[in-house]
DNA sequence: CGTGATTGACCGAATGC
DNA sequence: GCATTCGGTCAATCACG
């Protein structure tokens, strides 16, 4: 897919003596909806491929999964230390779902145990934090240095509600020691939790692949590693998903709320006069 | 002072002999 | 069956706001 590059700003700054004014905003509306329909497109087109990856992911995973019941079982512990990506690259970020290190020995645990996924993050290079911002809190309880992996694996659990039973692992991949191995064990028994999605406390604001905007250019890219995302895979909660994260992307351009707070002041000054 | 991170110690399951 | 290894968890301690 090719980048997206959208003009998300207003453009409002217009003389409010100009007889005018109402057209020039009527045409900004219309050029907004024009957007929101292209946005929505792409929003839909990206969900269709996602289904695709989704199915070719699960294809693949069942073909090595019956290769690998032919194999030795020593050949089948050394497996253990590959790993097996397939993901979408936006930009900078990378989200995927995944098939990982773990050998498919425990495959048909995950496949009948919806309870247990697992999601790649990409992260900087130069950030050495095992911290996965993923929309709920998490408190750490413990960090260990596994046998097939150099870098430390860190065990956190859901401090949301203390009856919450949802563990999750974070260690970063052997092959890409950018890529976050993330591991989640059951679900949660609460709601998700927007505090920690725009930066509350809890985690370190580390490997968050949130939607970015910038001023001249913004790029709109999408997190797909929030928690749920993957195990729903249902069209219509993705699109929802979507959609509220491109509202937090839109809140957060400064040049969004600036114009926005421009033209209501403007529609309420000239309603006064 | 409360909350959360760090980290060494401990426990149980898996594995090898 | 026993010893060893390893992953997961506990809990004391520390840091920070």
């Amino acid at each position: 897919m090719e980048p997206t590059c959208l003009d998300t700003s207003l453009n409002l700054n217009v003389d409010p003596s100009s007889v005018h004014t109402d057209m020039v905003l009527e045409e900004e509306l219309q050029r907004l909806r024009r957007e929101n329909k292209r946005l929505t497109e792409m929003l839909t087109d990206l969900c269709d491929s996602y289904m695709v990856l989704q199915k070719q992911l699960t294809q693949l995973k069942n073909t090595n999964f019956e290769q690998d019941q032919l194999e030795s079982r020593k050949r089948k512990a050394e497996s253990e230390c590959c790993t097996n990506k397939f993901g979408v690259v936006n930009n900078n970020n990378v989200e995927c779902s995944s098939i990982t290190e773990d050998s498919f020995k425990r495959y048909k645990d995950f496949s009948s145990s919806p309870k247990v996924s697992k999601v790649l993050v990409k992260t900087e290079a130069s950030n050495n934090s095992l911290y996965v911002m993923d929309g709920y809190q998490w408190r750490k309880y413990g960090q260990k240095v596994t046998r097939d992996n150099p870098s430390p694996r860190a065990y956190f659990r859901c401090s949301f509600a203390p009856s919450c039973p949802v563990k999750k692992k974070v260690q970063r991949s052997l092959e890409d020691p950018t890529i976050l191995v993330t591991t989640y064990e059951g679900e949660h028994n609460h709601g998700h939790q927007r505090g920690e999605i725009e930066g509350g406390k809890g985690s370190s604001p580390v490997s968050s692949p949130t939607p970015t905007i910038g001023s001249a250019c913004p790029t709109v890219t999408l997190d797909l590693v929030k928690s749920g995302f993957f195990e729903t895979a249902q069209k219509s909660s993705v699109q929802q998903f979507l959609v509220q994260q491109m509202a937090t992307s839109l809140t957060r351009d400064p040049n969004f709320t600036t114009a926005l707070a421009t033209a209501i002041s403007g529609k309420i000054l000239q309603a006064k006069w």
